[in-house]
DNA sequence: TATGAATGAGGATTCATTCAT
DNA sequence: AATGAATGAATCCTCATTCAT
């Protein structure tokens, strides 16, 4: 049992040496010796632990999608109207437990690296539907029928839109701000298309 | 002048390889073969060129701005009011002689390289600077003076969105869609920013 | 314990290497390669224990001068008169743990090569001060003051001679005689600047 | 006629551009894009007026070797003892036509190098014996029988020793320093090697 | 578990050389 | 006579990966 725990002390040591070597490099100068260096172990460490460099990249983004469900499902649980739920999806992606500058950077730059990689695009993909559908679940209660669909892709393109900027400019706004920023996109996009 | 004119002939053809292998590749696999081999040239010619890859990587960049700029100046010469303004600077985003798969694709890639690199950032800080400036010039006409700078922000933010969606999902939709949307995150910025 | 030197070991078989390579080719066609090959290696590891190829150059000739330094303090230890220690100085550079093919060709390049690295150029600045320093504290208690510095001089110069030509024609003469030739050096210019 | 004027213009030039290129680059830098840009004239033409970079090296030591026995037939027409024959053989080495800064550098390389490079060694060994024989055949009426060849190489050896500290010390003497400080290696030649 | 020595394929870059003009 | 475009082999260096200890 203590083994088991070693392994994933270790594994997520090294997932979080991969965000912040990825904040700090970039994606085309991430090595596995930077990041074995700022986990502070050895460099053949990481194909035990992993298999591999493309594993640990796959498991980091693996490890955002479950922090960001799992913020996501907390704020669902106490969200008891349409719009108090598609806020919570929105807001989820904004939350402090997520929303930081290293998590910024290291996203958009699997963002970038996902049309040219296989698993990061099939994890990018199975996000990108569950936000969809949840934002459009909600939005189906708010906005007439028809609508519901282009809303859900506005609120997705504002909120994209958000972290990109976010990754360009880290001191532009903090969680708090980029969050408000993200519910006037919502705000905006109801105005939009709230008739039919 | 054949012979000025040879220079430029090969730097262009390398500037579209180089964007066509980005598309193709992606920014951690773009390599001087790749993109020599793209121009049906020798690897050497990069240098002899360019000076280096890096050399390269900035002209194809700064040659995107150059596009930019001169389509958005095309546009902007039609514009007889603030919003005609607002929306032709919008559109020369997505106009149909810049906003094509390898261009969408190669810009996204810069993008998040910028933070890692001194040129690109630097050139995508003139380009982001020169769109808000002429974006918010027309807001200051159109929203109250308060809020013109928030409504410049909402705008910028849609109009990344927009690329970065339809980087990830190339068939997401064409450039008209894309311009379309556009604007409709125009008026909702307007509408939301009218307000005192 | 065995860490330590197994790093150690390496480093020392590369230096060797270098030496023979730089024999063998010449400054102009050392390359890595060649170096790795000599020492029975593979080409990645010069990088791995030197940092690169100019480090490796640095090492090779830094440890020339740790030789020599070695090989002067011991053969000074034994020296009980001035013109002992001045001969001392001078076969130190002749004696037979230096004086070697490899290491005349090797130290001959390393000559050459001085003026246009700032690295090699201030380690034979460093060892040229302290030979010159040697000689001429010992020529100070034997020809008039006024003189010693030219004798130095024309010891150096005899030296340095009997080293290049040594390197031209490798078997122009053996240690042996190439330090009994050096003495006949520090005789003439002792003849030479004997008097006031 | 013409024509041929033009050629050997055109080789004088570049001859002396590698001389300038050496000195200032030295042998491992030495490109012919850097020798071409140094005499003015575009890269191919290397080939053109030498049929290559190796011989543009063999022609520039060349022209070295003929400069030097020019200036010694000069010195040896005004000689009419042996010393005298003696001093102009060595002087030769140390005129001003010939000893100047870059004819120093360029020669040290060359001695470097030539070892290595079958054309260069023997141009070498070509001069060296001219100077050997010229020195040993004025000692022969200077010193004993048995002596002439120790001290023709003392003398040699002097010389060597000279023009290396030259290279390594570009400011420690001039040419006419430098002269009389190998009349000076004669003198000491003379004395050690007198007595039977 | 963990280290770090060792590998070797692959990358950017340099450069002598060729050749059409 | 001269240019400079174009080539491709060779070089240094990087880095993921393997493996003995």
């Amino acid at each position: 049992m203590a083994r088991v725990k070693m392994q994933d002390i270790r594994r997520q040591e090294l997932i979080d040496a991969t965000v912040q070597t990825l904040y700090k490099k970039g994606f085309a100068e991430l090595t596995v010796n930077e990041i074995s260096k700022e986990a502070g172990i050895s460099g053949g460490n990481i194909h035990y632990y992993f298999g591999g460099k493309d594993e640990l990249l796959e498991a980091t983004m693996r490890s955002f999608l479950t922090t960001l469900r799992e913020v996501c499902v907390a704020r669902l649980a106490n969200a008891t109207s349409a719009r108090e739920r598609l806020d919570a999806v929105v807001l989820s992606n904004f939350d402090a437990a997520f929303f930081k500058p290293q998590t910024v950077a290291a996203w958009t730059q699997f963002w970038a690296q996902a049309p040219y990689s296989v698993t990061l695009h099939r994890l990018q993909k199975i996000n990108s539907a569950r936000v969809h559908s949840n934002i459009l679940q909600a939005f189906r209660q708010i906005v007439p029928a028809g609508q519901a669909h282009d809303a859900t892709n506005m609120v997705k393109i504002v909120m994209d839109g958000i972290w990109l900027r976010c990754a360009q400019e880290p001191n532009f706004m903090d969680a708090a701000q980029a969050g408000a920023l993200a519910i006037k996109g919502v705000d905006a996009a109801i105005k939009l298309y709230s008739k039919e």
